[in-house]
DNA sequence: TCTGGGGTCCTAGGACCC
DNA sequence: TCTGGGGTCCTAGGACCC
């Protein structure tokens, strides 16, 4: 049995790099380069530059304060199609090497390259990601940083010190002593919270924790998390690799640059949330059994409530009537001022499928969706498929999303999830 | 410093069925 | 009349990732 060889391409300052290449003379010339959220008093950063993060500036970080420690910086919108067609680009470029590849988010690809020992015969792991890295490149004009071992863990700990623009593979037999220059907390899956919880127990480095037991690192943390964390910092971890998946959920929300109180405000928003959601679901060939309606009040309490129906829907009229009934709940459970309304779909059932093609026409309407909401929601799409027509005539480079790619099953933030 | 938008997975309790 | 155990589905919340 071959030991297992998985890489993982990561983009480097991804939504940087193509906010550059959509805008070669502006954000292309600026090294301090910011992308994120330009509402100005409630954005945040997606991404910088390499030159801003000698400042100090991170991803997730308030606007104000990434302009506070680095002024002179440049702040651009997320190219959000752009970002989306790059995405792809990439997953396109890597499925030339091998079908196995999983996009981890829009700019992570676990690439399995088990088996493909034969098809490249006698080239070192390392050359193939070098080869991979350059093709890459040369197809998207995007750097991507690879990691790679015998398993997804160390892959992807191991892109962390290819990057920028390099290759990093850890050789089989060898995952224990790569894993042993790490923090705790760089492990995937260690967050904030974990992290805490280690510190309190002295552990903080992968080394202060290989110094106990299983059975001690159980006793500290639980049966789950104890034997979890003792076979990360042994650099074990998952193996397999998802050929493509399907998203599982499509939610759309939105933060105010101003809270909004009363139920007319909240619902005026989240009807326009809802139109979005119900138009990429059925953009992605998806019905939901599941609507969800999230809210994050003034002082940032997050709560959440969803309903399951017998049958799926997808139209703006049965979801919105769902989703109001959410909404007036929380409200009631709750009467203050939101700063964020949100909208979820889930427990999607596919009906891009020709094969489905004939369950979904044999769906009878039922008593959350009638015959009626799904001729709206047709008229809907017909219209925006004439408009969208429109607006590639015109040339003007901004074909709406969606309108050719139906049924491919793509989500359009997570575009190969 | 004052916190985006898009996701995934896990847990725990209750309802319900066998 | 009182007592089970197991399995599945649903809901809410939380941690985490990019």
């Amino acid at each position: 049995v071959p030991a297992p060889r998985i890489l993982l391409a990561d983009a480097d300052a991804f939504y940087v790099s193509v906010a550059r290449l959509v805008d070669p003379e502006g954000a292309g010339k600026k090294p301090l380069l910011i992308v994120g959220g330009t509402s100005r008093e409630r954005g945040v950063v997606t991404s910088a530059s390499y030159e801003a993060r000698k400042f100090g500036v991170t991803s997730a970080m308030p606007m104000a304060r990434a302009i506070r420690l680095c002024p002179d910086a440049t702040v651009v919108p997320v190219p959000w199609e752009a970002c989306v067609e790059k995405s792809r680009a990439i997953a396109r470029t890597l499925r030339d090497f091998t079908p196995v590849v999983e996009a981890a988010s829009s700019d992570e690809f676990y690439v399995d390259l088990t088996g493909t020992e034969n098809l490249y015969k006698g080239e070192s792991l390392t050359d193939t990601a070098r080869r991979i890295r350059e093709t890459v490149l040369k197809e998207t004009e995007l750097n991507v940083s690879i990691g790679g071992g015998t398993n997804r863990l160390v892959a992807k700990m191991a892109a962390t010190l290819a990057k920028p623009a390099g290759v990093h593979i850890v050789e089989a037999g060898l995952e224990a002593d790569f894993m042993r220059r790490f923090w705790l907390s760089d492990i995937p899956m260690v967050g904030p919270k974990a992290t805490l919880r280690y510190a309190k127990h002295g552990l903080k480095s992968v080394d202060d924790a290989l110094k106990l037991s299983r059975d001690q690192l159980v006793a500290l943390l639980g049966e789950r998390e104890g034997h979890w964390l003792y076979d990360r910092i042994r650099g074990k971890g998952p193996v397999h690799v998802e050929a493509r998946g399907e998203a599982k959920s499509i939610s759309r929300d939105q933060t105010f640059s101003d809270d909004v109180s009363g139920m007319d405000g909240m619902e005026a928003r989240l009807l326009r949330l809802v139109d979005r959601a119900a138009r990429d679901l059925r953009d992605d060939g998806f019905q939901a059994r599941t609507v969800g309606v999230r809210v994050r009040d003034h002082d940032f309490t997050d709560r959440q409530a969803s309903r399951t129906l017998k049958e799926p829907v997808s139209s703006e009229r049965a979801i919105a009537r769902v989703a109001k009934q959410l909404l007036v709940k929380l409200h009631a459970a709750r009467p203050v001022a939101c700063r964020l309304i949100g909208v979820q779909l889930s427990n999607l059932v596919g009906d891009a499928g020709p094969a489905q093609l004939d369950l979904l026409a044999a769906r009878p309407a039922g008593p959350d969706e009638t015959e009626r909401d799904r001729k709206v929601s047709q008229a809907i799409d017909a219209v925006r498929k004439k408009l969208g027509a429109e607006v590639v005539q015109r040339g003007q480079g901004t074909r709406r999303r969606g309108g050719g790619t139906k049924g491919q099953g793509t989500g359009p933030s997570r575009p190969e999830a």
